[in-house]
DNA sequence: TGGCTTGACTTTACCGGTAAAGCATAGTAT
DNA sequence: ATACTATGCTTTACCGGTAAAGTCAAGCCA
């Protein structure tokens, strides 16, 4: 029950506790005879530096921060596991947060993440729409911050790790134009920059091959299953028909694919599907998804060095960091007819 | 970049930091002016107390550290899923570590946790033998230990959450049985108290339906997909013929699967087989696998209980608690022929 | 021989809080 | 008028370390 401190070891070895920091700290003035005995005691004692204590002087905790949005999605796991190695090697330890995609969560999170002090932290994808202030009170404090797939916030100055959106709609969109699709329609996402860009992507893939997408083309909603259900319902109304949509993540897609059975159509005969995002299980579908995916894994080993570095080197200025994207072929984009 | 602290406060009002201490923990003796005026700056300057010096003083850090052996395996992540709610809303934070399997890498993460000074350790199912000291040692200094799926290191004071496995292994053969199938064999795990149990349960289960496993009828072996394919490689040479196999879990499941194709049998049809543990993708096999499992969810929810209630509370007494374990049937033990 | 280094420590101050004890002032009891 | 008791703060010590400055004896140079 008794915590062995430096003051014990010196006592017992009748130096000063400074002496006992310095063998610890590998000082060079301290004399190859004290150093061994002193060792000899850590040893003996088994003793461990005190972290906390450390942290107080040091001003350093060696904590990185983690906030995503709900551990039970694959991907925010994936990018832990990118995480912790990185982190581990160079001896910082991970404080695990998840806000359960609640933004009041989150900013409690963040909130006790600053009184922790915790010397940076990784934000995954989170909807921390309010949260600029706290965002900004850290950054200011010292921490560290890198955004991952979020490039919002343009007022917080952090690095960021995405995806390059523009392209995941030009991939998704060449492949079903490549595949013989003429009229692909886009369910896009809501109004935040990565839903715009895949849409850009979409419609610069399209004009590339002259053709000119009607308004009727693009239904906007949400990332939701049920977003993407109501989206298609809509699309299956357009004359002349639609034989292939891209959607703007995979939970959109599977609703979409559950409209177009609903209405007695086949996947991918008389309607191609493709979906971003390239989530656990797509593969298991009724119908395997076709998806344009990343690597979460080398976002959040990217995420991980940003911050360490900028915490052991000099500081660099905020950074972009772009995750290629690459098609996933699976079934449900198969050839037309 | 710099930090407000309760000494800036106190002096832009006037007070001394006691007594702005003392207001933030709310002690009687402040009087209603004062409290406000301090409230007001705290507010005003956003300020935050200093979790670590807090932590100092305190000797308590309101934290709790995982060790899990693999950040990737979908049940430890749900163990965590069951710990994060219940730490959260007490206002405790997760110190996460992941193992990766390796008896050292463990060794190293417990060293660090003990120098971080947590709370309380929850140490999920991991292959701590060598590291028994490190987790006496832990305890010594006053850690709360929660072990869950581990019920060894007898010398280590601390709760388990367990499940019933001699009960799993009655609920896998029990099925099979029922299923009608005669010669159940065994493929067992490593020599470890929870494998020795699955067996005790084939045995109990056969001995209550009359039958007498012959010595041929069990191979131990590991917990790795190659041990499961090695043992049902033996295992089909058996006469007469073994007709169905309660393997000691998941992956080794998946092995002895991979030899019976193999051979050119089918499953269920030629031999029906069951695992233990439910692992992720269990039911997007080539043969859907027929399974025991419990809720990793309900674990770590207890284990999180247990260590803070022990926190928190006067220290209960090491307790054990039994998660029930579940079958989960799936193709894999269908209809025999 | 006195002053200057150098090596090997020790002393002191501080990190940002908390707890216990101390200390005026005002009000109450006697 | 004297002693007692709240009330509302402040002072002091401490948590377990680290860094900067200080000490002190031995060795060296001129």
């Amino acid at each position: 029950m008794h915590q062995t401190t430096m003051k014990r070891i010196a006592g017992e070895l009748g130096v000063s506790i400074t002496t006992v920091s310095k063998v610890l700290n590998n000082h060079a003035d301290i004399s190859d005879a004290t150093r061994s005995r002193v060792l000899a005691k850590v040893e003996e004692l088994g003793y461990q530096r005190n972290a906390v204590a450390r942290s107080l002087t040091l001003r350093r905790t060696h904590t990185l921060g983690i906030v995503i949005p709900d551990l039970m999605h694959s991907f925010f796991v994936e990018i832990i596991a990118g995480i912790e190695p990185v982190a581990s090697v160079r001896g910082y330890g991970l404080l695990l947060c998840s806000s359960s995609e609640d933004a009041g969560k989150e900013r409690a999170e963040l909130e006790m993440l600053r009184g922790r002090q915790v010397d940076g932290v990784v934000l995954a994808s989170a909807n921390a729409s309010g949260n600029t202030d706290v965002l900004l009170q850290l950054t200011r404090q010292g921490t560290t911050l890198v955004m991952i797939d979020r490039d919002d916030h343009p007022s917080v100055k952090c690095h960021r790790v995405l995806t390059d959106d523009e392209r995941v709609g030009v991939l998704a969109t060449s492949h079903l134009a490549d595949a013989g699709r003429r009229a692909i329609a886009h369910i896009g996402g809501p109004p935040i920059v990565h839903a715009k860009r895949r849409e850009k992507g979409w419609r610069d893939a399209l004009k590339a091959r002259g053709i000119k997408p009607p308004d009727e083309w693009i239904v906007r909603g949400g990332f939701m299953e049920s977003d993407g259900y109501r989206a298609m319902k809509r699309l299956l109304t357009v004359r002349p028909k639609v034989d292939a949509v891209f959607c703007a993540n995979d939970p959109a897609a599977i609703g979409a694919m559950k409209a177009i059975w609903e209405a007695g159509l086949r996947v991918p005969d008389d309607v191609a599907v493709v979906g971003v995002g390239d989530i656990a299980l797509g593969d298991l579908l009724r119908v395997p998804l076709t998806t344009v995916g990343w690597s979460r894994r080398d976002q959040g080993k990217h995420a991980a060095e940003l911050l360490l570095n900028g915490l052991e080197g000099e500081g660099d200025p905020p950074q972009r960091v772009i995750i290629p994207p690459r098609l996933i072929v699976r079934e449900s984009s198969g050839p037309h007819r």
